[in-house]
DNA sequence: GAGAGACTACTCGGATACAGTCTGTCCGAGTAAATCCGG
DNA sequence: CCGGATTTACTCGGACAGACTGTATCCGAGTAGTCTCTC
């Protein structure tokens, strides 16, 4: 069980489009170039976050994306949950119910132990994603990249946002 | 991003195997017509349990599995991982190496700042995984089953235990 | 009745097959800005 | 100089292909009990 590789891609995205100043979009090829993605299937994951209103787009040239939200109000749940869809990561087939033992129109009251317990280890994990926002991850970026890359980066993004 | 079946299938079969007494075995064929389950499958299953060191087996008739620790030994996180595998959720191919600012021989010291949230989030996860054992199950089992389906089950179980 | 050999039932591992998902590419339709062109 | 038509650059969506994983089946090798057969 691993999260796609789309995953990560939209979380950076996001981290750089909640950098950009109001107003201005970013395009998928400029945010491919910047991560040294493959723009047809980058797009894929951020249309998937355009879908969950996420982000705004606009058509055109000088088109692109842009957070549809302040940053600290995108959590990475919505994020993950956006490219990785809202399903739990654990489904129960209820087998207990195959129990040749079972009498026949018996019907089961509430969800199985099992069950139970893995949906609260997938809550656990949801909640963690969903206490971090954007702005949380901003402040970690600024924290650890060295200004000048930091500077060099954004000017090359401003460059091209329309 | 969802957990194989496999997981659900080791989980039951464990529930069962920890309320065998001492000393006896199930096959693989008692605990997958048990669970209506195919034989052959579940038997990679329950190779991955055996693998992982938390169940023995015996060759020969009357042969099959059973619990190589006390219940209250074997966590969730012990189970999923012998069927899952160990690696995190989450990997980091530090796609920021690729920012075309980054300075040539570049060298970035400590892992990316969303590798980070996304791993505190997976051990989250895993923390609650490891806070269940199956004698927790056990006593889950216990209070939500009807008494006559759980003793017909034991007595069904025990007489396919060898 | 005892011991050796054959038999049986099971685990284990490898080989194989099929379906579904993940990754990646390509192309056409639609849209908005920029450009061009005629008045 | 101005307004409408054309061009351009982008998003969006669908179609498609290849690789990988998850699911499932089958079979042979090895093992430990059981049965049989011989002495």
């Amino acid at each position: 069980m691993i999260l796609k590789s789309q995953v990560e891609w939209a979380l950076h995205c996001c981290a750089i489009l909640s950098g950009l100043p109001e107003g201005r979009y970013l395009s998928t090829k400029a945010l491919a170039e910047l991560h040294g993605l493959p723009k047809e299937y980058l797009s894929k994951a951020l249309q998937g976050l355009s879908q969950a209103g996420l982000v705004d787009t606009t058509l055109g040239p000088s088109g692109g994306y842009r957070l549809a939200k302040p940053p600290e109000q995108v959590t990475f749940l919505d994020i993950v949950e956006a490219v990785e869809g809202k399903t739990r990561t654990f489904v129960c087939n209820n087998i207990r119910a195959n129990n040749p033992c079972v009498p026949e129109n018996y019907c089961y009251s509430g969800s199985c132990a099992v069950a139970r317990i893995m949906w609260a280890a997938d809550e656990a994990w949801r909640d963690k994603l969903r206490s971090v926002t954007l702005s949380d991850l901003g402040r970690m970026l600024v924290q650890e990249t060295p200004p000048a890359l930091w500077k060099d980066t954004f000017d090359w993004v401003l460059d091209r946002a329309g």
